[in-house]
DNA sequence: ATGGCGCATGGAATGCGA
């Protein structure tokens, strides 16, 4: 089973790439992040044209999130129960026999802003929803744009900012993982400096000046048959890209 | 130190992302 997520900075824009990205990689399950579009305009005939059913959760302009899946999803749970939230950041489904939960975690704008106490609010939620989850679904895959690089190999050395790199953010992705989840990505050798974000300015994808902010964590039942993960940088280098590359992971059956 | 780009809304200029 091949899972993947890519924040797509607006499904209207990027509808043709991800058309494209299907039908390349042919993932069994695509989580996507940053829609930017309501309900009513999400392309589920394009969609569906290529094989893919459809689940999501959007608002007009930020935010919004999707899984398009080969299988049908079922049982389709929207937000974190018991946090109140207009923002569209959370859906999760079942796929198979696999609990898929597809995230836009928030930016944070800046460490000790308004916003950032929102985040870690939000990810603190997350983290006791996850827990309960996890009891429920043993077969549990959390994919998405976490807005968190969690350790000094995920940010390239000349990253000044403290927003993404914070302790209290690093903390937060600990705790995450410190309920049985493992980064699947750090479960294999890796290159270094092998990042899911790029900012559009300073020709910082060239440069390669990025963050690993995209990220899959599996329960350990799934940690133990995965097989694979990586960064699909090709995306990132086509005409008007997403700021983020896909990042595909395989779990053998 | 700041802004750089891209997308959104709305129909110019501004907010937001990371």
């Amino acid at each position: 089973m091949k899972l993947a997520t890519w924040n797509v900075n607006s499904l209207k824009v990027r509808l043709p790439q991800v058309l494209d990205w299907l039908a390349t990689v042919r993932p069994d399950v695509l989580c996507l992040q940053e829609l930017k579009l309501e309900d009513r305009n999400f392309p589920i005939a394009e969609i569906e044209a290529a094989g893919y059913r459809a689940v999501f959760s959007g608002q007009k302009a930020y935010n919004g999130v999707a899984i398009l899946a080969r299988e049908t999803p079922t049982d389709i749970s929207i937000g974190i129960p018991g946090f109140a939230d207009e923002q569209r950041r959370v859906i999760a489904a079942t796929v198979g026999n696999v609990r898929v939960i597809s995230a836009y975690f928030p930016n944070g704008q800046a460490v000790g802003s308004e916003k950032f106490a929102y985040k870690l609010a939000w990810l603190e939620a997350l983290t006791h929803w996850l827990e309960e989850e996890l009891l429920r679904y043993p077969s549990l895959a959390l994919l998405g744009d976490y807005n968190i690089a969690p350790d000094e190999r995920d940010a390239h050395p000349d990253w000044k900012e403290e927003i993404h790199v914070s302790q209290p953010e690093r903390d937060a992705f600990r705790a995450l993982t410190g309920l049985g989840l493992s980064d699947a990505f750090r479960l294999f050798e890796q290159p270094e400096k092998n990042f899911s974000w790029w900012d559009y300015r300073m020709m910082a994808f060239r440069r390669n000046f990025g963050l690993r902010i995209d990220h899959i964590l599996l329960s350990a039942e799934l940690a133990a048959r995965c097989t694979a993960c990586g960064v699909d940088k090709a995306p990132r280098k086509l005409e008007r890209p997403s700021d983020h590359a896909p990042v595909v992971t395989e779990i053998a059956d």
